[in-house]
Parts: structure tokens; sequence; C-alpha cells
DNA sequence: CGGGCAGTTGACCCCGCTCAAGCGCGGTGG
DNA sequence: CCACCGCGCTTGAGCGGGGTCAACTGCCCG
């Protein structure tokens, strides 16, 4: 974890529309008080209950945000890539943290303090603005989550969740998904038991649906996918 | 449902910090420009995946909100009472609908047109400040939902529904819950089958946690409701 | 009086969770 | 270099929570 300025802004307004909304003025003091590290592979950013000193920008990797169970499980509820920013609910809602964010493939983070995150939303209202979508779009999201997980069974919600990965992480040259979960972080996910997971894995490979190797998935019949999450 | 501009803004500021946040002159333009309706128990004020033309204010009464599943099942995703605004994530974000809005109890309620809400959060940085914390604390709501869906089973469920009725609609005269839903909304509500929560519901009776009558419902023992919830 | 809907109860049984055992593999230390 | 350990993965067996189906009741309302 060292402690430098090093990452540019750039890379993440490459990557999120959010940053397109501030001034380059707005950046360059952006970029003089952003405040990075680099996070290895099950680090933690922060935990679920403590509260956090400003809004993280991932620059690069993948973090993960759970919340835990009282029987210790975890239960992921979304995950961050490239360019997105998280942490900014707790921020602007004065709370503290509602999950616990884990680094999931070794990450470049910003920090932004949370008295200039705050600023930037009060002085410039295209950035509230889209501020505002984004919490809107993880609202709709989660309430699409609670209907799923309320209502499909778990063979539906695994063929749901490999899609939502491939949508969000897309596949690498091998064709496999761009992320690697063991079956304890997919059955987190899933909202499930890890031997269901394999279970229900080991079924789709068996139907000639997905192609395993370790922690590598390929999916072979999207369309075939698509109708076993929605219950035809 | 008539069509008349009768409702007072001034009764849901009493009971909105929402709107302390909007000048005189902004509540004069608005009470000019909302456009209010009643409408009884059962009727539907939006469905799932339609547009809508503006935010919805609820002046009294009570609304659910709801997604149905692929095989028309209701799962109920959180309620509005006097006071509350819904429809904004629709509005802000530009899509249609994620839920269905119904009456639980006949309501009085306000249609601000989307260009004037939208003027609304872009002029007013307090005003957006509200809507960021209001979407965020909605969202820290369907987090926790989703994690005591995914985790907790029916019987920890119910109890956790039960105080949560009781704290955002609060016992009449009576010490009754003050929202009537039926078995069947509850069920919706918990996420399980209506069968379920009739079962469930008579345990706790028998275990004098709760008073039945038709479709009120007295909470007797908080301490211990609180207790089973968290799987104590 | 009859129809329909909400509520209730019982019977059945299946999905999926838990527990336990075994396997493969990589890291560590003797 | 090998032995050992631990972790992640896999598979089987067992069972119980809770979903489904069906029948019945009570109540409201036409």
């Amino acid at each position: 974890m060292d402690n430098l300025k090093l990452n540019t802004c750039e890379t993440c307004f490459v990557h999120n529309d959010l940053f397109r909304k501030i001034t380059k003025e707005e950046i360059d003091i952006l970029s003089y008080i952003k405040n990075c590290n680099t996070y290895d592979k099950g680090d933690i950013i922060y935990s679920e209950g403590s509260r956090i000193s400003g809004v993280y920008c991932l620059n690069s990797g993948i973090v993960k945000h759970y919340k835990t169970g009282n029987d210790g499980k975890e239960q992921i509820i979304r995950f961050s890539k490239a360019g997105e920013i998280f942490g900014y609910r707790s921020i602007l809602s004065n709370e503290v943290a509602c999950t616990t964010a884990k680094v999931v493939e070794e990450s470049s983070v910003c920090l932004i303090p949370a008295a200039h995150f705050t600023t930037l939303v009060n002085t410039n209202s295209n950035f509230a603005m889209s501020i505002i979508k984004l919490s809107c779009r993880e609202l709709g999201d989660a309430n699409q989550y609670i209907l799923d997980i309320a209502q499909k069974n778990v063979r539906e919600r695994l063929a749901e969740i490999l899609l939502l990965l491939h949508e969000n992480f897309g596949i690498n040259k091998d064709g496999d998904l761009n992320i690697f979960l063991t079956r304890e972080e997919l059955a987190g996910l899933v909202g499930t038991a890890t031997e269901s997971v394999i279970r229900l894995l080991s079924d789709f490979k068996k139907d000639g649906l997905i192609v395993l190797n370790k922690r590598k998935i390929k999916l072979l019949n999207l369309k075939k996918l698509k109708h076993i999450s929605q219950n035809f």
C-alpha cells in the first residue's frame, strides 16, 4: 500500500461519464487533493460499520462489496470495476459504511476527501445530477436483486448471475469471464451454499452450457442460460 | 379520481424535511403547477415498465411499491406514507418505472411534472442534496433487504417485517399496527407463501408475541420479536 | 341465497442446506 | 527434496424448512 499520487484521473474519466461533468479547473484540484493507494487481492479497503473519510475511485482492479450475516456468511451486493466510485453513499448520507469493500483483483484506488466531494456535489449541479443518476441506477439494480432472490430458485439465480458477470466484466481472449471468483464467492453472490453452486455449475457443464477450468468460466450458450434464468 | 388542486403542500412539508430546502417562491410555483388526485384502495397509480410523467407526492394514505415475478407473484419493495415522494428514480434516471405503485389505503396524491422537478434539482443544490440523501437511504435499506432475504429464514424475516411496520407506521389508539395488510401482502413483503405467513403468525400468537384480529396486528413483545429476527 | 375471496389447516414432498469424507494442489518447513 | 498441512473443491447422504395442492370455513356483497 504505497501512498503515492500516481494515478492519472484521465484513466477513470475514460471509463466513467461521471467525471465528464466536472470542469478542467475542478479536475486539477481533484488531482492535487486525491490520495492514491494500491491494494492486494484480499485487502479490505473498509469494513461494514466503520466510518470512512472520503469517496473511493477505482483506477484499476475489481472490488467486491458485501454485507455479513449474523452467522458470518458474506452476501455480495455488487462489484466495482475500473473507473467506478464507491463509498459515496456513506459520505453523502453521513452514515457508517453499510458494506465491506474487499479487493478481488489487485487494485489501484484513489481517495477523494469527503469535504471535497461534498463541495463538488454542492457547487456543480451537473455532477450532482450524475451522482443522483448513479444512486438511482444502483437502487433499481438492488430492487431487481430483491425480486430475484425472493422468487427465483438457485438454478435460475446462478444462470442470471453468470449472465450479469458476462455483461459487467466481459470475456478475455480465451472467451472466459473476465472475473475469477471462488465457488464460495459465487455462492455469496447467488445467496446459496457453496455446495449448491458446485453442483449446479457441474450440471450446467454437463448440459454443455459452460466450460469450467479452475476459476475460469466460459459461457457457451447465452440464450439457453437466459432461458433458465427467466424460468422458461 | 377527481382532478383538483386541493392539497396544501404544507401538509407534506410538515412530514418531510425534503421540502424545507425549497424557497417560498419555489413553493408558490410548485403549488400552482402540481396536479392533485385522490385514489381509492386498490387503484394503481402507475405500473412497472410504464413511463411516468412526473414525481408523485403522497399527501395522505399509504402506497405500496412492488415488482411482479415471472409467475405473477408480487414482491413488495417498500411503502410510501404521508409526506413522502415516489417515482423520482424513474424521472431522474429517465427510465421506465421499475415497480408498480398501488394504493393500500385511500390516498391523496400530487403530481409534480418531470420537467419542473428536474429543474428544481438542477437549480437548488440543497434540494439536490436532499434527493441524493433520500436515494442513498433507500439504497441502504435495499441492501439490508437483500441480506435478510438471502440469509434469514421465513420466521426471522416475518418477525423483522412486523418490527419494520411498527417502526414505519406506528400504532393506533388500540395498540394495533397502523397498517392493515392481507396475509398475501404480508407474504409478498416477507418473500414467502401466504400459507407460511398464516402458520407463523399463528405460532407467534400462540407464543404470546402478538394478538391477531382480522388484519389488525398488535405486537405484545417487541424485545422477543427482535430476538427472533436476529436469530438469537 | 349463492358466489367469490381471504383466511386457515392438513398432507405431501422436493429443493437446497448441512454435515462429513475425500481429493488435488500449492506453500512451507524440516 | 519430500512430507505435511491447509485450503478450495467435489461428491454423497440425510433431512427439514417451506412451497404446493386441496379442502374447508367464514364473511362480504350482489
